[in-house]
DNA sequence: ATGCCCCCGGTTCGGGGA
């Protein structure tokens, strides 16, 4: 038995932010980080710096916008890029990795959620609704497998009106409509738990804070970055954190890392 | 009601995002 520690954290920009990702690295010491909007195409991305560090690199990325991750120091056996369900879909948004551990696999998702506001765009939101659909989907599918299954990463999804300072001024966004929510619990209804809840009874607990308006520092923040854990993984489950101190860094993310601790 | 602020690509601003 040994510890693994897993993370989440949309970086919004990597090569913007490869000194504080290395300093977190050091820091922290995740086994497996999955990583948000590098805005990266994968040539581009800063793994050189990355390796130095120990670990293995896998991207998924695109010119300008979005882009996903996967830090790990062990090398995985099977990687798997984009949310099935739609072949035209451009955005990348989603990449899987298989682990070997001991007793067998741990399957670890990074993805980013789309964000869909303006909740009335006739693209936007019905894009993030039916991306929540192909995810649902997704999620059904590797749940017939009976692994641990980690669902990481930034959902764009407020699940309740106590992950945000203040819910009134979220009733008409994306991250917070009903129904942004019931494609949430659907998840939740499969079989996933959301690690931070599932350990925490603490209220609020936020993981980003907007760069506008002085949010950081009136604490104005909504949790939006999840661990959604299969039921093999939440058996597998001791503690969560999350690393707000890395907001207060120089030249921050406005999402911090949210990390778990599994005894595999 | 709107913008606040940020990153990228490429160039001193527009596109895109949140």
């Amino acid at each position: 038995m040994s510890m693994m520690k897993i993370a989440t954290w949309n970086i919004n920009g990597v090569k913007a932010r490869i000194e504080n990702l290395c300093q977190w690295l050091k820091d922290s010491d995740p086994d497996i980080a999955c990583l948000q909007e590098i805005k990266s195409v994968d040539e581009g991305f800063p793994r050189a710096e990355i390796e130095a560090l120990g670990y293995h690199v896998e991207t998924h990325g695109q010119k300008g916008f979005n882009g996903v991750a996967l830090l790990s120091k062990i090398k995985p056996d099977e990687v798997n890029r984009g949310l099935p369900g739609d072949e035209t879909d451009e955005q990348a948004r989603f990449i899987e990795g298989v682990f070997s551990v001991e007793g067998g696999v741990v399957r670890v998702v990074s993805l980013y959620l789309p964000n869909g506001n303006p909740s009335d765009d006739p693209v936007k939101y019905p894009y993030k609704l039916a991306w929540m659909a192909r995810l649902e989907a997704f999620a059904r599918d590797r749940m017939a497998l009976e692994e641990p299954l980690i669902l990481a990463g930034d959902y764009n999804v407020i699940p309740e009106p106590h992950d945000a300072k203040d819910p009134s001024q979220w009733v008409t966004d994306a991250l917070f409509l009903p129904q942004t929510r019931a494609a949430f619990r659907r998840l939740e209804n499969l079989g996933f738990v959301d690690a931070v809840r599932a350990t925490n009874d603490e209220t609020p607990l936020f993981s980003f804070w907007d760069y506008q308006a002085g949010a950081w520092q009136k604490n104005n923040g909504i949790r939006i970055d999840h661990l959604m854990l299969s039921p093999e993984a939440s058996d597998r489950l001791r503690s969560t954190a999350i690393e707000k101190h890395v907001r207060a860094w120089e030249k921050p993310s406005d999402h911090v890392p949210v990390v778990g601790h599994f005894a595999f």
